[in-house]
DNA sequence: TTGTACGCGTTATCAA
DNA sequence: TTGATAACGCGTACAA
């Protein structure tokens, strides 16, 4: 019809025509029906986006980042939840695929083994772009922060401050940022040359609770051996591990000094405010967003990936500071 | 093809025929196209959630909540954001309807006027259900707290408390929340048989600096006229409020008392813990998904609102607790 | 400038 | 139990 052409705009249309069309639609309640579009078109305009978790601050910024983007670009978002899972985080990826979205944007859930899922997707041609928890080599592009510099980074300052017996609280072992981040940790050792302790480096995970028991095992270690900084994986496992330490009757920083990772909302309001990398989640999400639709486009050099800065930001809990200032005093390094 | 068969299985196929059908499928790779699929049978099994905002902690939760129920039954999600504007809010629903989704949940923007967008989605038969900011009145579900009451709930603490001049941070004025919180903010006051000064009810809106700015308004106000409690429409707001009396040299809640709306991550952690109402964001989103695949399932009665229950929380920001107690404790009321 | 035929991949319906 | 045909509502390609 020449309907079709009214409303796509891209096809000489007369005046009159065009003007009766539009009554016509207006007085139907006409509206181009875009599931037939896509049909015909093979192109739905729409991004799946998978994340691990919906709640934790870091996503939701992300989540704003990317639609900011999408938004402007005329893409619209299919949200998809793996809960940590690999059995629903391949569910979405059957659904995304199925209902043929131009592309996808996903965050690797903790429990990840098999790059086979991805690599699937990527061989039916549909754009893959991952954001801060990647999965290396296998041709997607990646969108993230340094991880093993970062945690390098506030490890250092740790043992540029006089710690010495330092306890990193790791992550999902099959994550890359949990490996990368240990990495980080070691390096800093190495460039210091102070040895660390491998008993000193625990499972733990990226909830408070996981946080919370890895912390109760290494205080529970004799008392020489026990830690006197804890890295962790992340400000959640932070948290748990700051709850262990006034359990057990011992104070931030003064007995053991704790830092975390990704700066959520409530580090700087902690009862000790908690030293941290800042992750711009809201930038990353922004960045990856730009990836995927350039990768979308066919441009060139898509599969490149991209880092984004991050800061450590010090705060009392690592007890770095001088005379430690009361109240909630944030300085940047 | 009989293909079709094999994949919904709601029909006889001879097993010899299925397990060609279907080996053939794993070597060739297909999956059912949902697009095709949509078209031929007017259903997405999609639901379109619209949003106002994304990172404030109440969104995340409820989309967790939804997404809950809707993974369970089958159904995805197209999530939008309004950004708080009616444009962004109109061209969201528009969208949805051409990518004709099965149902829309919607929480209204801040500076809606008319209730005429969601009647035309009504009217194209499209299942809409509210949450949280409502729109009543327009024969769709809405899916909430009760706001006048629980509004009413934390102001008669103050009061029962011995304050008397009260003030009250409003959100914006064509919201019904923002008209309920009002509501219940004075219909305490009369029951306890307080006059309310007019004088004491300011503008603001769900920031934090919107609470900042509406709170300088109040302290430079004569300091007979000043207010020794203040009643904010949200959690950030109150927060904007903290700063601002921090600001003047004064002291919350010695000098001034400030309340809070919704119990957000960080109402616990402030340097003075802020006493506010629960609002559980996560069963809100639940029972709002639940509502609206009933709907979409033909249900009767949907279109019934239903109320989830709040709770007052006692914290030291209103100074109603006998001898302040240190640090973050939580008292249930 | 406008209309017609065909295909996008599926399901419903009816026939075999 | 299986196959054929006609939708679903659009865009492309071509003809008028």
């Amino acid at each position: 019809m020449t309907v079709s052409r009214v409303f796509s705009g891209r096809a000489p249309v007369d005046q009159k025509t065009r003007a009766r069309v539009l009554k016509a639609a207006r007085t139907l309640g006409y509206r181009p029906n875009q599931i037939a579009q896509s049909l015909a078109l093979s192109r739905t305009r729409t991004i799946g986006v998978v994340v691990p978790e919906i709640s934790h601050s870091f996503f939701p910024e992300a989540i704003r980042g990317i639609e900011e983007v999408t938004y402007r670009e005329g893409y619209h978002l299919l949200l998809m939840h793996s809960a940590e899972t690999v059995e629903r985080e391949q569910d979405a990826l059957v659904t995304l695929e199925s209902k043929r979205v131009d592309g996808i944007l996903l965050s690797v859930a903790q429990d990840v083994r098999s790059a086979a899922p991805y690599r699937r997707v990527l061989d039916r041609g549909i754009p893959l772009v991952f954001f801060d928890r990647c999965v290396r080599g296998i041709g997607a592009a990646c969108v993230g922060i340094d991880d093993e510099e970062s945690a390098c980074l506030i490890t250092r300052h740790l043992l540029q401050h006089g710690y010495r017996r330092i306890a990193h609280l790791a992550g999902p072992r099959h994550l890359l940022i949990s490996r990368e981040r240990l990495a980080g940790f070691i390096r800093a050792h190495a460039e210091a040359g102070v040895h660390h302790d491998e008993a000193l480096v625990v499972q733990a995970g990226f909830h408070e609770d996981a946080g919370h028991a890895a912390m109760r095992s290494l205080l529970a270690l004799p008392s020489v051996q026990r830690p006197r900084a804890v890295v962790a994986i992340n400000d959640p496992a932070a948290y748990g591990a700051m709850r262990a330490v006034a359990e057990a009757g011992l104070v931030v920083p003064e007995d053991i000094a704790v830092v975390g990772f990704s700066d959520d909302l409530r580090a700087a309001l902690m009862p000790v405010p908690l030293t941290t990398i800042r992750q711009p989640a809201y930038d990353l999400g922004r960045a990856a967003a730009e990836r995927l639709i350039a990768a979308i486009r066919g441009e060139p050099g898509v599969r490149r990936s991209q880092t984004v800065q991050t800061e450590l930001i010090v705060r009392r809990s690592c007890g770095c500071g001088g005379p430690a200032p009361r109240g909630n005093d944030t300085r940047r390094a």
